[in-house]
DNA sequence: CTCCTCGATGAAAACCTTTGAGTCGCTGGT
DNA sequence: ACCAGCGACTCAAAGGTTTTCATCGAGGAG
């Protein structure tokens, strides 16, 4: 009986086995509730037994579904891989889609070369869905895949419009007055703001909570503000800048922890004490920064984990139910105090 | 998900419209030799007019490939992933893959359940191959792959027997021997070493090229080496354990770049100029790294994108013709000057 | 003119699963 | 006794591609 062929078992072994008929094997497996308990107990020892896996081509060809989505990050500057958080998406990615039992297919887009080629790989229909990281102004992959019929989440908000779009966002505003009004709640009277590029749409809303917490117009928030890129070396430089343009400063909003590392490097180096003379505030509260730096970094934490997790969640019901309704979902964000603030 | 306009075409669609029949159709596409030119050229226009596309699970039925392949990183650590040497190497192995045109399935390991799951995906046929990163000491994950029937290609030795195993390594020691002639060469006298941490083949190439270097017996070495386990942070703890153990030390060997950064800023808070004092170099040239440390840091080139791309290289071959025998490929460091020595 | 050879092509089987339609044996109502 | 209804199952038809084998026609050798 146990013919030890090296050849995969199909479900006709596993049916034969069990002593059913193929149909019922199968409607065992994807738990349709029309089966005898006997016959599901039969065909369930026969899977074990055999250790029989499902065949995923013979399945997707017959259900047009591939249990396959793609994770795409769409990112002109391919250096800004490196930002740890760049890893911490990937990471949490790869665990939410492996907890719901789909694959995971990893997409870097950075030249027009490469949105030819996910162009044709999301429109061939290699995936059932997928997960969209495109933060950049007039991003030429949104529209590109805004046009296929297939379901995509965003992480963020998109450039653009977002009619009919399904996406999960992080408060980043809600985040930004957070950290503002920490810094006036210490007394601070001189606060700036490190920035993100102002071509993505969270740097702008961080940007946008900070003005509101001082209730700055364009020109004041102008004044005091400088953009640093997202880039540690960026963070330095843009607080040189400040700290020439607003010599009194007494606390720094930085719009993200890599920023505020090359911040506090420039502050140190000229002389300013934080969080005595300088309180420093960053955003995304990266633990493998934040609790690095001297002193630690109070940051505001936005947790990625969470929000791919509740992209996955909805991408699947996106999959499982056609007529989900477009959908922006909001994630709060909350201030961890360290040493900085 | 389809749409129900457009159906997409299928290779009867194209053969009808090219006139043939949907073998010679697939013999185009399929590059086979045995078709006339007549044929190739209307195949070829009609597939460029329909914008044909390969159904992917029914070619995968019926050759037995699935046109995928496994990115397997074994990890028990999972925040070592901060390292941007893991977003590089993820990012040259999107690049590698797509290049020939294969999906790229990523999966994390860190727990016994993420091994199980490994196991469950790689046998069950889901990926035509796997490339796998498991550079701990007794990897479980390492024993479960090699007992599967699947073509595998490593990422530098994997601990244990490695009869019959494909990989691609970097010349670990020769680089590390390079990094401490270098020092020599600038008549530095107390040369000491930060080392990985020694569960990892790599670690111990490093240190071994070090002792060779210096002519150093087990004894001698353990007196002026301290594993900072490829960390930052460990980084710094390990270079002031040096500054302790070792008070009149010249130069230091670190084995990797990110440890660097961190022992340049324990030198630093010691007081000690770099280069004047003490000579640093790093292992690895991580650019983002290395360009924006203070003083820029002198460093060993392994070229990640090249290893990568060899892997891929070597594990289609093993896809193509199964009867390649084992493979050692070693990859040649280089040493790239900067400030630190 | 016939017989062969050979290259290009087509018909059809095979790959493995899901699923709608049909079958079978019971129960319970009339 | 009969029939409707129902639950549990089986049959067999897709689903799109590759590949083997047979066929067909043309051209060369005899």
């Amino acid at each position: 009986m146990l013919v030890s062929n090296h050849a995969r078992p199909t479900l006709e072994d596993v049916a034969a086995r069990a002593g059913v008929s193929r149909a019922t094997a199968s409607r065992v497996l994807n738990a349709s509730p029309r089966v005898s308990p006997e016959a599901l107990e039969a065909v369930n020892a026969a899977v074990h037994a055999l250790g029989y896996q499902p065949n995923r081509a013979a399945r997707a060809l017959v259900t047009r579904r591939t249990g396959a989505v793609a994770v795409v990050f769409s990112e002109p500057e391919p250096k800004i891989f490196d930002d740890p958080h760049f890893a911490r998406l990937i990471r949490a990615g790869a665990r939410a889609l492996a907890d719901v039992d789909v694959q995971m297919v990893l997409m870097l887009v950075h030249s027009p070369d490469d949105q030819a080629r996910a162009h044709r790989f999301l429109a061939g229909g290699h995936v059932d869905g997928a997960l969209v990281f495109a933060p950049h102004r007039n991003d030429e992959l949104v529209s590109i895949v805004k046009k296929l019929p297939l379901p995509v989440v965003y992480a963020g908000k998109p450039w653009g419009s977002l009619r009919g779009m399904h996406l999960v966002d992080n408060d980043n505003e809600g985040g930004a007055v957070l950290a503002t009004e920490h810094l006036k709640s210490l007394g601070r009277k001189k606060i700036v703001h490190v920035s993100g590029p102002l071509d993505e749409l969270s740097a702008i809303d961080r940007l946008n909570g900070f003005k509101a917490a001082l209730s700055l117009d364009d020109k004041g928030a102008a004044r005091v503000t400088e953009d640093g890129g997202f880039t540690r070396e960026g963070g330095r430089k843009a607080m040189s800048a400040l700290l020439a343009k607003v010599p009194s400063l007494d606390a720094v909003f930085v719009a993200s922890d890599l920023m505020a590392a090359g911040a506090l490097e420039t502050l140190h180096e000229a002389g300013r004490r934080v969080p005595e003379d300088v309180a420093v505030v960053g955003f995304d509260d990266h633990v493998s920064i934040a609790e690095h730096t001297a002193p630690k970094l109070t940051s505001v934490r936005q947790d990625s984990d969470e929000q791919v997790k509740h992209m996955v969640e909805h991408l699947m019901k996106l999959l499982r139910d056609e007529t989900v309704k477009s959908k922006k979902q909001m994630l709060p964000t909350v201030l961890v105090r360290r040493e900085s603030a």
